[in-house]
DNA sequence: CTGTTAGCGCCTTCAC
DNA sequence: GTGAAGGCGCTAACAG
């Protein structure tokens, strides 16, 4: 079953099926609508390699998830990243796109299919793929902005508004010792929270303190991190974590520490997730919208592959839930 | 860069450098050698999508996870799901296969790629890739049996006999009146357990209680069965869940009635989760290894593809975490 | 408006 | 052992 067999059986040449199928040239709507019934007819399904050896594209993208190299586990464990490359593999099949995921780990890896571009979240400068797709001239579209390449094309979130939004809530509710927890990813959203945090406590003429989780994005890391902070004789009273696992840590270890939350400790973090929605009292968390951001990438990329012209950066509106582990938090329901 | 630059450079046929870079024909080995020199010299990468129409094989693999109609949500919202998926893509890429996700949706969609086979989990007679695939005649591998094709070549587990062994932990324990909790959905790992479970209670002499949550595979769900056969009035002792987010429905609703666990009730789950362990009493859950799962799929499809001689359906393991939700566990740590 | 004709890059006979 | 030629199914110039 190829255009050929249409051909012959709708008595036309291979060009007019062509363009009859793809909406191409100026044939008579008779011509088109009846070749396309033949096609139908015999079930004609085009050949997409075929097609895209023609063309010289492939219809596959590839998407990374570039993870600190300290960090145990692999992007699944993290909700995040989960939701956003459903969305766009989503976003991409329904733009009739392809979607591969790339290999989690570095090392040295070649990918078994051609692609037209690719996504790295949260890029970092020895990712693989970001590297690939530079060396062969590939389109490139990451979800956080890549730090050594700042203009590159990206989808990322004001993570500075949201801190000093967390941080004002907080405040308000009588935080007076605020810390920032930041992973040891150096991403540009940690970035943008260490400046959003700092920032902030220089309006309010606060002495900054931010800790470092050592041991990756996990909630050890945080719990270890918090231990250490927390039992310093002048501790925060509120802190704001880069990570929903950092946050859920913390959560321990002010438990085993006998703190009362939200009264001896605030926390507030990013990335809103199920686990924080589930922890008791549930962590008041930004929501990302990783849903969106994985569509918006899948579309800029495309357009990018396209050449269009209004092929631009974008920022994805983050929204605040607050809960109980912040003070002015209404007790939410557990289906929240 | 193409393989006729290579045997430009090379000085030799395009067969030679065919044969060279693909370990055929008998050439001198100081051919292949000198061959495979120029075309890495050249950084030459052979076009996959002209190899893909040449030997008219993609090396692309389908998956999709077909949740029942009733359901809400996505399949990335259930853990097992998530880690599958995960593990098969990067099986599939270390093998050099690529792998796509099908739509989560059924409707009207097209795969916008050709694809060599396909991965179907938890197969329902709906399911679009699985008629799809049939009616083009591609391999299928299916995670857990297709109800109405038993012998199609699967991926599963022993879920009568993780079941059975559950029931006998809880009955050890003191449960009288154990009952299962099904989720609506009718594939054959529900079949399974509720047949276990029968076996179990006519060995036993004990009167089977099978309750259907209704309303899809979610907490809720659980929630709102579980307050319906936990006020009855001889209400059931232990519990066993074929999700667990029913049984974390049911942790709930047992907390929200005041019932101590695993005093007044125990519960055990199939599929082992990050929630199942971060509940307070932690579940007792069957992990059903989704990675390992995974990769025998991606396996067995390749091999199936490959029409080789040996591909055969298997069983994976499973292995019983018993948590603080039953009565003989004894307290795990957090970070099991 | 429709048909013919080259490729797209690689693989695979088949002669040399 | 090596080279020439045809074909995979479709697209895109270019004639007609």
């Amino acid at each position: 079953m190829s255009m050929k067999d249409v051909a012959a059986a709708a008595g036309v040449s291979l060009t007019t099926v062509s363009d009859a199928l793809n909406d191409r040239g100026r044939l008579p709507e008779a011509t088109r609508r009846r070749v396309r019934d033949v096609a139908e007819q015999l079930g004609f399904q085009p050949h997409r390699t075929a097609r895209s050896l023609a063309k010289g594209r492939s219809g596959i993208l590839m998407l990374s998830v570039s993870l600190p190299e300290s960090t145990p586990g692999s992007a699944v464990d993290i909700e995040f990243f989960v939701r956003l490359m459903s969305a766009a593999s989503g976003a991409a099949l329904q733009r009739g796109w392809a979607l591969v995921l790339a290999p989690a780990t570095g090392g040295e890896w070649s990918v078994p299919v051609d692609f037209d571009g690719a996504i790295v979240v949260d890029p970092r400068p020895h990712d693989a793929l970001l590297r690939l797709a530079d060396a062969e001239g590939k389109p490139v579209v990451t979800v956080g902005r890549d730090l050594e390449n700042p203009d590159r094309l990206h989808v990322d979130n004001d993570h500075a508004a949201a801190v000093r939004e967390a941080l004002d809530l907080m405040a308000e509710a009588g935080a007076e010792r605020p810390a920032l927890l930041a992973s040891e990813a150096d991403s540009s959203y940690v970035r943008d929270c260490v400046d959003g945090y700092q920032v902030w406590c220089t309006a309010r003429a606060m002495t900054p303190q931010v800790v470092t989780a050592a041991g990756g994005l996990t909630q050890g890391a945080g719990y270890e991190a918090a231990r250490g902070f927390l039992t310093e004789s002048k501790r925060p009273d509120a802190v704001f974590t880069t990570l929903d696992s950092l946050a859920l840590g913390v959560h321990l270890a002010a438990q085993s520490l006998g703190l009362d939350m939200p009264h001896d400790l605030q926390i507030a973090t990013l990335s809103d997730s199920e686990a924080a929605r589930q922890a008791r009292p549930a962590v008041t968390a930004v929501d990302l919208d990783p849903v969106a951001t994985g569509k918006e990438a899948v579309q800029l990329l495309i357009k990018a592959i396209e050449e269009a012209a209004d092929a631009e950066s974008f920022l994805v509106p983050t929204r605040m839930h607050v809960r109980g582990s912040t003070g002015t938090a209404s007790p939410e329901a557990v289906s929240d």
